[in-house]
DNA sequence: AATGTGACGGACC
DNA sequence: TGGTCCGCCACAT
């Protein structure tokens, strides 16, 4: 860490961030985005939930797109996170969809 | 240095 | 309601 000591890249607190999702409890890309200080920097996000090395130790199958449903395609990766998710307890509905309104973590609402 | 890629999101039509 | 386009960010080539 070269750049600051403290570590604290839009990376390093997206993948801090995404640490503190506790089970049972799913975050959206846009929501990581969000907290993490960069509104727009959903694409940064994709990016460390899409890296094998970046998402190492972080419970990456909690985080879902905005419109509460699993982004991995069927066969790749979407069976585990669905699989890991309802073992937590989360619930889909018929279209495989997740209810924000009751399994969104919202920081400050534990 | 420029271009391509990626598990998105929101605006538009 | 649903498909398409554009914008954002970070990293690999």
């Amino acid at each position: 860490m070269s750049q600051n000591t403290f570590s604290s890249t839009f990376a390093e607190r997206v993948k801090q961030f995404i640490k503190t999702i506790p089970a049972g409890k799913v975050a959206t890309y846009g929501q990581i985005a969000m907290m993490a200080g960069n509104p727009g920097g959903v694409r940064g996000v994709v990016w460390i939930l899409h890296s094998s090395s970046q998402k190492a130790n972080l419970p990456w199958h909690r985080v879902i797109n905005g419109k509460g449903k699993i982004s991995l395609p069927q066969g790749h990766g979407f069976e585990e996170q669905k699989t890991r998710l309802e073992a937590e307890g989360v619930q889909f509905d018929e279209e495989d969809r997740i209810d924000l309104d009751r399994f969104l973590w919202q920081p400050g609402n534990q």
